[in-house]
DNA sequence: GCCGTTTTCGGCCCGACTGTTTTCAGTCG
């Protein structure tokens, strides 16, 4: 329901902004946005505490609630009916066009009827937009070329697969001799799971060259904008660059605003204001005087709280915990003690090499354990191990880790599986086995799509198995590719509490399941969390970085994750 | 339309760039 409304609100919004209505429609956004994030259905609300409750939402007065509660008994807003009605356009689609605004689609809509995607395109073919006043030739070609690039892509990349691409950049430019500094910024520096474009943040006093450079680099295939201190590209790759260029002194202040997110930079300036302040990517100023610019932490620590840490810049209460000075202390890559996931291919012969490629790995990562967990034997195809091959590796390792002590290597090997959760809820190999092994994976790999209630149940049996302890990928999604696993989230968290089940944070850039969200929801149910690669092969236990980012975006802090403990505590957490 | 230990009325975050304009509106982040 909250998101329904979000969505009708958020459109009311565009329909004002049309209109030329002032300071409403941000009114309508903020209503929508913080229904968006509400933990609570406004239904529920509603029918507990009445409109008196439903006002008490941030963002929402009286009229807001009282939409909401027309919306709720007839599932209708006859206000947004009406501003459809007057101007019946598919905002959806028509605000996916870069370069157009409710402004723009009103123009269109009112002089040449166009209400959808195809019939701009239609119209923008034929030029019959560059004549309209206040368009021209440029915007025409532009709505072309923008609606070829929303036919070719969803508009968002992987975090996975636009971070190494863009560390490429950067080093080019931090190779450039006008060049002081270089930090990522945007949703990338914010480590979001999907990046729509990437922003590159540079310290230098030639601007220009800086800018000429970075729009004539290879795979450059289009320069939306170039300016003085900002540039705009399209890569080969199909995703966009925006570097911003400014002087040294206002590299903090400049790092602050690029980061956002937007919705965590509109409080930030509110409290600057607060205190007679202004915040912009140029500094903290009390009147024409600048009080603080050149990072990060002077301009939160002006603003009268803690710094706050990038990945939890969303606006999801990280400033008022700050202003209280009760941050969390985010875990760090460094924090982590080891991997226990990671895949060895066993039944192919080759699990013994790959198991010393990983310990090889291990070391440079500084790790105290890794723990080798296999499919079982349900996986067949994903070399699953049956219960005798399973006991083979079992023995493998433990020579192994004898061998280890002997030549004073400090790492220790754990034997583990991820067995297969059946369709019941019960294992496709023996508790017998599993009861031998240091710790037990188990996960849904099969019937991804079962009912909400079907599928709660079978988790559910998983983890009342005393074998079991740690749940992996918990939803199952394969970002943009495969929807998430249908159960009751809240009923699961309860269950893991209760039998001490830990769940992956899955650091897999296609996967990261838990996702940051459900993270929080974890760590604020008391469930232990561990983060795992699921490495099929050595290389991948680099992807670890992935999994905390999305760690810290949830919260998550050294004492809710597992295996940022020492081997001796970590073994008091599994069953 | 919302909000308030400066206010129940009068404010609402800020700036760059583009493309259209002859000084600025619209869009974006």
């Amino acid at each position: 329901m909250n998101q329904k409304l979000s969505q009708i609100f958020r459109n009311m919004a565009f329909f004002l902004k049309m209109e030329g209505v002032a300071f409403k429609p941000q009114a309508y956004e903020k209503a929508a946005e913080n229904l968006e994030t509400l933990s609570e259905d406004v239904g529920e609300i509603y029918k507990k505490g009445g409109v008196d409750l439903l006002e008490k939402i941030p963002g929402i007065g009286k009229s807001m609630a009282t939409r909401i509660v027309e919306y709720l008994k007839t599932e209708k807003i006859k206000e947004y009916e009406k501003l459809k009605k007057k101007t019946p356009v598919n905002l959806d689609e028509l605000l996916g066009v870069e370069g157009l605004g409710p402004k723009k689609i009103g123009i269109l809509y009112k002089t040449l009827g166009i209400k959808n995607l195809k019939e701009l395109e239609n119209a923008a073919k034929n030029h019959k937009i560059a004549s309209l006043s206040g368009f021209g030739e440029k915007t025409e070609q532009n709505i072309l070329q923008a609606i070829e690039f929303r036919k070719k892509s969803k508009g968002r990349f992987l975090l996975g697969e636009i971070l190494p691409k863009i560390s490429v950049i950067m080093a080019k430019l931090a190779d450039l001799k006008e060049v002081e500094t270089v930090s990522e910024a945007g949703s990338l520096r914010r480590r979001k799971e999907t990046i729509g474009d990437a922003d590159i943040l540079v310290i230098s006093s030639k601007p220009q060259a800086v800018i000429d450079f970075f729009v004539k680099m290879p795979g450059v295939v289009k320069i939306w904008g170039k300016g003085p201190t900002k540039a705009s590209i399209r890569l080969k790759d199909g995703f966009d660059v925006d570097l911003r260029v400014l002087a040294k002194e206002s590299f903090g202040s400049a790092l602050q605003y690029f980061t956002g997110s937007k919705e965590h930079n509109i409080v930030l300036r509110k409290i600057a204001i607060e205190k007679g302040y202004k915040l912009s990517e140029y500094g903290l100023f009390k009147g024409s005087k600048k009080i603080a610019g050149e990072s990060e932490k002077e301009i939160y620590k002006k603003l009268g709280m803690d710094y706050i840490e990038p990945e939890l810049r969303e606006n999801q209460g990280e400033i008022n915990v700050a202003i209280k000075r009760k941050s969390p202390k985010l875990i760090g890559l460094k924090d982590i003690k080891g991997d226990l996931h990671l895949h060895s291919h066993w039944n192919d012969g080759i699990g013994p090499q790959m198991i010393e490629q990983y310990i090889g790995e291990a070391k440079k990562c500084g790790y105290e354990y890794i723990g080798i967990s296999d499919h079982t034997k349900f996986l067949a195809i994903e070399h699953g191990l049956d219960e005798k091959q399973l006991m083979e590796q079992r023995k493998y390792i433990d020579k192994f880790n004898k061998k280890l002590k002997i030549v004073n290597c400090k790492l220790k090997i754990l034997c583990g599986c991820e067995a297969n959760i059946m369709a019941d809820g019960s294992m496709d190999i023996s508790d017998k086995a599993l009861a031998k092994l240091d710790y037990v994976i188990a996960g849904v790999h099969s019937q991804l799509k079962m009912n909400k209630n079907e599928m709660t149940k079978r988790i559910i049996k998983a983890m009342r198995n005393p074998n079991i302890d740690i749940i992996s990928h918990p939803f199952g999604r394969i970002l943009q590719r495969r929807e998430e696993c249908e159960f009751d989230f809240d009923k699961i968290l309860k269950v893991a509490k209760e039998t001490g089940t830990i769940l992956e944070i899955n650091a897999s850039p296609y996967r990261l399941d838990l996702n940051d969200v459900n993270v929080r929801k974890a760590k604020k149910a008391g469930v232990k969390m561990i983060i795992n690669t699921d490495a099929h092969q050595k290389e991948q236990m680099n992807l670890m970085e992935y999994g905390v980012s999305q760690a810290r975006r949830g919260w998550a802090e050294k004492s809710d994750i597992v295996n940022c403990h020492s081997l001796e505590k970590l073994n008091k957490f599994f069953k």
